[in-house]
Parts: C-alpha cells; structure tokens; sequence
DNA sequence: GATGAATGAGATTTCATTCAT
DNA sequence: TATGAATGAAATCTCATTCAT
C-alpha cells in the first residue's frame, strides 16, 4: 500500500508507512461514515490521531487518498474479475458463483466508499475516474463471459445482463450494509447465489417444476 | 408541491408558487448535474435565475429543498408501488411488468439525483432519511407481495429477492442514465422486464414461449 | 403620536393612524424582548400583524420608528422633570417623592427599551441621541435643583448625587422589571423612595435615632 | 484565560495561547468601542490583526468570545465580592468601602461592555445569563450582609437596598465612563463612596464628622 | 392603503491547503 | 517526521430596503 504522490516522491522509513496506513484505514472508515464528499481533512486526521500538516506530508489532497485507496481496490476488483471460473448449472457452479460472490462481498464491504465514489460521480479527477471504470468493465466483462457460457433464457442478452448483474450485486450489498435489513455477510452471498444462479439456469435449476 | 420550512409559515401567493416550482426545478436540474454533495445554492439560484435572498425565502438550506423535493418523490414511489398490479407468468404479467418499469423508470429519470442522495449517507437529516426509507419499503413490500403470488423458485425468498431486484432496479437505472451504455429509455425498461420476468417465472415462461 | 417621516409627509386618514399605531406598539414591544439593536423590522411587521410593504409606507427606517417613540419619550420625561415639587424632610415630601417616581416608573414601565437604546449608545443617528441626552438632563437638572435646595449631607455634591440618583433610577428599575427580583411596581416606588429621602435627608429622616 | 468552545476542544501551544488573548483582548476593545450588538467579527479580527479563519479557530462565534469574557469578568467579580471586608462608620470603614469601590471601579472599566451585554438582552445564550446573574447575586449578597451589620436607617431593608446600590454602582460607572462628565475614576470612587456611606451611616456619620 | 416578492450588500462560517516551529 | 497555527477564498445565510401588484 503506497501513499499518495507526496509520499512516493520519498522514501518512508517505517515510522512514515506506519502514518501512511494510519491516514488510508481513517480515511476509508471516515468516507464510510460520511461519504467522500461530506468527508473533510479535518475528520480523517482525527480519526488518525495525527496532524493536518501530517496529512499533506503524504497525501496531495483529500482526492490523493482517495486515489491511494482506489488504487488498491481496483488490483483487488480485477484480481476478483480474473477468479472467477466457469459457472455451470450444477452444484458445483453454484458453489463457484459463492465462492467468488464471498470475495465480491469481502472486497466491497471494505471498499464501498470508494466504490461509490466512483460510481456517483463524485470524483473530478479524470485519470481517477477511468480507474474505475476499468475495474467495473473488467468485471462485468468476466460476467459476460460467463453468462454467455451458461446459455441463458432466450431474449436475454448476455451483455445488459451482466450489467443489471454488476448494478444488483453493488447495490444489495450496500443496501445490506448501509440498512438494518437483518442480513449477514453470509445471507447476502446466499441470496445473489441463488438469484444468479436461477437466472443463469432458471430451466436447470428448476428442474424440480418441469 | 409544497416548498420548504419558510414557505410554509408563510401563504404564497401565485408568484410566490412560481418561485418555489422554479427553484424546486432548478434544484432537481442541478442536482443531477453536478450531484447532491457538490451542488451550491449559488448554483441553484443561477439556474433559476434568481437571488440568494429569494431562495432563502422560501427554502432554510439545500437540505430543505432536498427535502421538499423528496416528499414529492416518496408520493410518486408510493403511488407508483400501490400501481403495480398482479404479475402472470404469461403475455399480461409481461406487459403489466413492462408498464409498471416504464413508471418506476420515469420516475427515476426524474427524481434519480433524489433518490441518490438519500440511499448514499449524503443526508444528515433523520426525517429526509426515514421518508426515503418508507419509499424504499412502500416499493419493497409490494414486490415481496407479488413475488410471493408468482410462485418463486425454489430456495427463492420473496423477502430478499424483492430487495435484490430494487437494488437492481435503482442501479441498473442510474448506469443507463449515467454512463453511455448505449440504453434509451426503452431497452432499460425491456431488459429490466426480461430479466425480472425470467427471475420470476424462469422455466414456465420459456417453457411456454420455447 | 404621530409616525415617522414618511407619515409626516402625508396626511393619515383613521386606517392609516390605526396602523401607525400598530406598529409603533409592536415596536416598543419587540425593543421590549429583544433589545432595540437585535430586533428586526421582520419581527416587528410580524408583531403588528402587517407587511413590509406596510412598515416602509409610515416609517423609513427601524431607526425612524424609534425616533417616533423617542418623541413621545422625551415628552413624557420632560413633564415628569417639571412635575417635581420640592422635596422637604417632612411626610409631605416623602408623598411628593412616592408620587413623582410612580410617574417615572410608569414611563419607564413603558418606555425602558427606548431610554436604554438611548442610554448604551446604539443609536447611529446624532439627532436621536441628542433628544435622549436632553431629556436625562432635564430628569437631572430638576434633581439637582432639589436636591440643592434639600440641604444634604456635608460632602455631598447636588450634580454627582443627582446623576447617581438617575443611574440608580433607571438600572433598579430595570432590573425589577427583567429579572425576576419579586419587585412589583409599588415596591420600586417604596423602595426608591426610601432611599433617596434618607439619602437626602438622612440626619432629619433619622431623627427618631438621634 | 481560557478561549471558547474550539480552543477548549484542542491542546493549544504557545503560540496559540498568544492569538487567543489577542482575539479577547481586541473583543474587549471593540465591544468597548461599539457595544456588543454592533460589533462584527470583522472588526475584532481586523483589531486583533488576524484572519476570520483565525478566529473560528479559537471561538465558535461572537457570542463564544463574549462567553470567555464573560467567565474572566464573573472570576474578579466573585473575588471582589469576596473582599468586601465590614464597613463600619467611621473613617476606617469608609476608607475600605473606597478601597473597594477603587477595585470595582477598576473591573468595570474593563469588564463594562461584558457586563452590559449581559444586563441587556442582548445575549440569548442562557447559560451565558446565568454567569451575569450569578456574579450580580454574590455582589448583593454581599453587600445585604454588610449593610445589615451597618444597622441602616429604620425602613431600609437590606436587600433592596443592596440591589439598589449596584444598580447605582453600574449606571453612575457607565455614565461616567460613556458620557464626558468630567468625573475622573478618583471622583467616581470619592462620590459613590460619599453617598453610600451617607446612605449606610447618613445620621451617624455627620453627628460625629458635624 | 396594503401586501407579498425580490434584491443584494454584507455578515457569518467553513475548510482545503500552506507555513513555521 | 510531526505538529499546531494561520490563511483566504469561497460558501452559507441574513436582513434592511425597494418593487410590483
């Protein structure tokens, strides 16, 4: 985990890498509970017990942090889009598709803030913006893939497809984080499992009704 | 369309009336150009051509007018929720799906920046947040009510598939409005149909059209 | 009572002598509860049950409206300053004394937020200021005249006494009728009283103790 | 000297210490010069030679820093109450009623515009009130308990008449200080000092000087 | 005569960023 | 390396006054 540009443009010690991850951990859970936009200096540094003039030891602007951390979250979408493996109808495939929704899970229960960030538009920063959107294409391109494989209902374009995926695996989590809606992390993988599973092989995996 | 806390202690005259529907309006435009967060009543007054003393007339804050315009939307949502009549498996389900899309749709084209701004943390206030909460659960409740009647799949909770598909629903919107996807207004309502048809009614709805 | 200036600039017919009369009322009491600088001419309209509009058609300015309050003040102050007997040492002179600072404490009953945006100098305008300053001099002229005639006690100056008796005047009174000391009006009376003929007739007074 | 409600919240160093006593110090000037209603925040910051920003490091608003005063004006008055040693009516007890009188005088000098703002309505912080009311209280009680042990002329209670002397003490200071008298801060001591000795010991005091 | 609407200058307050220690 | 101090541009909000009906 590398700071932003300030902190690049030296070499830290470890006192330094230690303030570094101090100011990402504030800075993820401060636009967590606040949101990126509403989220100022001023709470990120007292969350990390440290100083303004600390702050812009390492990072450029609160946008640079922002960055810091979508950088590290686009490498952990895109090793995500990447895991995930051919889906079939059975057992097996479902088991996959949990496997890799539990990663999904993990990942954005961390990540949420900046994924939002990214996908409101709340980031000026061009360069910043096509970071993720490359990590959202990278995945909705794998799910493409794998819809298409899967030989979905008739009518059903794999590409919209996996976009409405993409939009309900975003949004139910963070509905499921955000909401007292009474799920577990482990409610949340079983539902999408079951739901994209259906409607990958509704036939298949309605066997039982045909 | 009532305005904000000032204009109601106040009784409006027809000028006044116009006032607050340009300044909701202009509020509505703004908000989804450049977002709740980054939007500045000086931007807002601009685009309704008119003064900061005007709109502190008639709205406390940008919150206030935030939340004029949410109770506008929770009635569309509500009404647009007691709309959605019994889904079949057959050509009517389909159709009534499809009617009921292009509503929820409008309304998202219109009130999006809205909806937005309450589901992300962007809103301190308690109220604003439990109007947006009963929208959600108007909206909820009677998907739970006809998935339930359309006899899910098995292993398919009405209760989390319905939250699944308002997720899905409320994103999948705002990609196609928000991204160049290539979606007008007509493929979002088709494919979101498509899909929620197949999620309900999957292996009978092919069986009988295959 | 006329009102301000622009009023006096056109002849009022009973409706408009009505509503000038309002508004100075709602004037004097809002000075009452907010204190003349933090008053807005919002919360005086809102108290006279009137408009803006309203206000500026008999009154030019906040300031205006308290001049006109002030002419009535100053009158009343100047009358009391000539009702004044001499004070002797005797029940006579007590009574003369009760009577006169039962007139003052109705006045200032009255017009207390008037004499204090007077007395703190929160008045901009030179002519204003000049018309309180007259009628204070007036209360303390008379009194030193008393006083001068009273014989007082050796060392005791008439000019320091009497603006000593004007500050103990206007501040006990103030504060009787603010803080919730449990003066009513006759007690002030009484009290003052009290005070002042000890103070100017202490040997005499205290004849019984002698 | 403690700042306002933002300094108490931070660990402030030297340096800030400094600003803060600067920001009190320049408050006081102005609130001296304009009376508290009057004065902007621009004007102390510019008095004080710093920036807004600055300023609302320090204190949370106008009334914040009238707070701080307040606090430092209510500590000497509550000393000063304290040091109000027996008066009796002799040329001891006058010379320390003078004595006291010197050092009220002096915290009214520079306390006067605090202590004007809390008298008049000009503070709706009510805490802020209750400090005024507080330090008047431990001035009367005082005093009531040393005119009691004056054994004051029959018909003087105590009470009232401790009231009415600090109602005294306050204007007759105001006046002297605000209005071009002519009374240095040696007369204002010799002629309070005068009356209320006359006023404790009036029949006494001039059979014995007579 | 009365009213609500509108204005804009000016006040308050915030906050990302730079500075000095 | 760390920190609190300082800044000022920009945002929010107020309110006396004028305007149009």
């Amino acid at each position: 985990m590398a700071g932003g540009i300030p902190a690049r443009q030296r070499d830290l010690r470890a006192q330094g890498r230690r303030t570094v991850e101090r100011l990402l951990d504030a800075g993820l859970r401060t636009f967590r509970r606040l949101g990126y936009p509403a989220t100022r200096v001023d709470d990120i540094v007292r969350a990390a017990r440290t100083s303004h003039g600390t702050f812009y030891l390492y990072f450029a602007s609160k946008e640079d942090l922002l960055g810091a951390l979508a950088l590290d979250c686009a490498q952990q979408m895109e090793d995500l889009a990447a895991s995930l493996g051919p889906i079939g109808p059975g057992p097996d495939g479902r088991a996959e598709l949990e496997r890799w929704l539990r990663g999904f899970t993990a990942v954005y229960r961390r990540y949420g803030p900046v994924i939002r960030a990214w996908s409101e538009s709340q980031v000026g920063d061009a360069e910043l913006a096509a970071i993720g959107t490359r990590s959202l294409r990278a995945i909705t391109a794998k799910l493409v893939e794998r819809i298409g494989q899967a030989a979905p209902a008739p009518g059903i374009d794999p590409e919209p497809a996996a976009f409405a995926a993409v939009a309900m695996l975003e949004r139910f989590n963070y509905f499921a984080l955000s909401r007292r809606l009474g799920f577990d992390d482990e409610d949340v993988v079983t539902t999408l499992a079951t739901i994209l599973h259906a409607g990958m092989f509704g036939a298949a995996a309605r066997r039982r009704g045909g």
